[in-house]
DNA sequence: CACCAGGCGATTT
DNA sequence: AAATCGCATGGT
């Protein structure tokens, strides 16, 4: 008999669906972040000095993490775990979102359909930035191929069983990139100038996520994000909801947000901010959990 | 062909 | 301060 010691099991919080989360990884878009296959999502990804694929499955009332390539050590275990913990959001009690969400005449229907439903966090912040500066001002479909160039050339391969897996590129190889060659990718040349720009941040030490997590405030962190060239306020709104996870940032801008308000008549045109912001106060505190259910709805509108 | 896309920075009013 | 403009190019 064989004894598995390479896999992790993690308890299920209430109020969570993987199904529904492994429906989120797995819109109609081709994200090279991540892989779902069957029942189970594959995941690349560099924790301290080592690189690991996990295989991420439901079981019973449990989530098994199994470490398919790389350490399986205590303490390599610990990192995957809080990793999982955080890109998943399970420690996240989502009763009192729900709650407001029974309320509201016009969606309380996501209580049902879009159950279980966790703010998928992009966990780290170079990435999620580049993510954001890509997708300014583009459809999500050219988006997802953009970033596929850009992790296929500057990122890290991970081949398993025929299949090949990619981590994001760590900020020092695109801090050395041209910005001819990103244009060649089909990066305009201002976004080409903003990846290079953050990078090279990240580079000289200006910007991380532990920078970012010491200030006192959503205020400074977002002050401090659009104090570089390409961030602006959807971009550092995005990054403080996914990475940050500040529980109040609203993209605002956003049209995706804007599409879905619209959809359940909350607002009539893309302008009206006081009815923007009228809606959001019925979530105070949990703003960003219903941009969240927002964008799912636009799956189903 | 027109219009929009999970915006941003610069310029003009 | 607020409105408008140029960017770039794939999707529909």
């Amino acid at each position: 008999m064989v004894i598995k010691n390479n896999i992790i099991t993690v308890k299920k919080p209430p109020l969570f669906s993987f199904a529904e989360c492994l429906w989120f990884l797995d819109r109609n878009y081709d994200d090279c972040a991540h892989t779902v296959k069957q029942d189970a999502v594959w995941k690349a990804l560099q924790l301290g000095e080592e690189n690991y694929l996990l295989k991420i499955y439901e079981k019973d009332k449990t989530i098994k993490i199994e470490v398919v390539v790389g350490p399986a050590s205590a303490k390599s275990k610990k990192l995957i775990e809080s990793f999982v913990v955080e890109w998943f959001d399970l420690n996240n009690n989502l009763e009192p979102f729900y709650k407001a969400l029974r309320k509201d005449k016009q969606l309380s229907y996501m209580y049902k359909d879009f159950y279980g439903l966790r703010l998928m966090g992009i966990t780290d912040l170079f990435e999620s930035l580049c993510w954001c500066i890509i997708g300014q001002q583009i459809n999500l479909s050219f988006a997802y191929k953009l970033k596929r160039r850009l992790v296929e050339r500057f990122g890290i391969k991970l081949e398993y069983e025929g299949s090949l897996f990619y981590i994001f590129p760590d900020f020092k190889a695109l801090a050395q990139a041209s910005a001819e060659e990103l244009k060649a990718m089909q990066f305009s040349s201002a976004k080409a100038a903003y990846l290079i720009n953050t990078a090279q941040a990240f580079s000289d030490g200006l910007l991380s996520k532990s920078i970012l997590q010491s200030l006192p405030d959503e205020e400074s962190r977002h002050k401090l994000l659009t104090s570089f060239r390409g961030i602006g306020t959807w971009t550092a709104n995005y990054v403080l909801m996914k990475t940050i996870r500040d529980p109040n940032s609203i993209p605002h801008g956003d049209a995706g947000l804007l599409k879905a308000l619209i959809n359940h008549d909350i607002i009539e045109d893309k302008k009206d901010t006081q009815k923007i912001k009228l809606f959001f106060e019925r979530y105070k505190n949990m703003e960003s959990y219903i941009v969240i259910y927002l964008w799912r709805s636009l799956a189903i509108h």
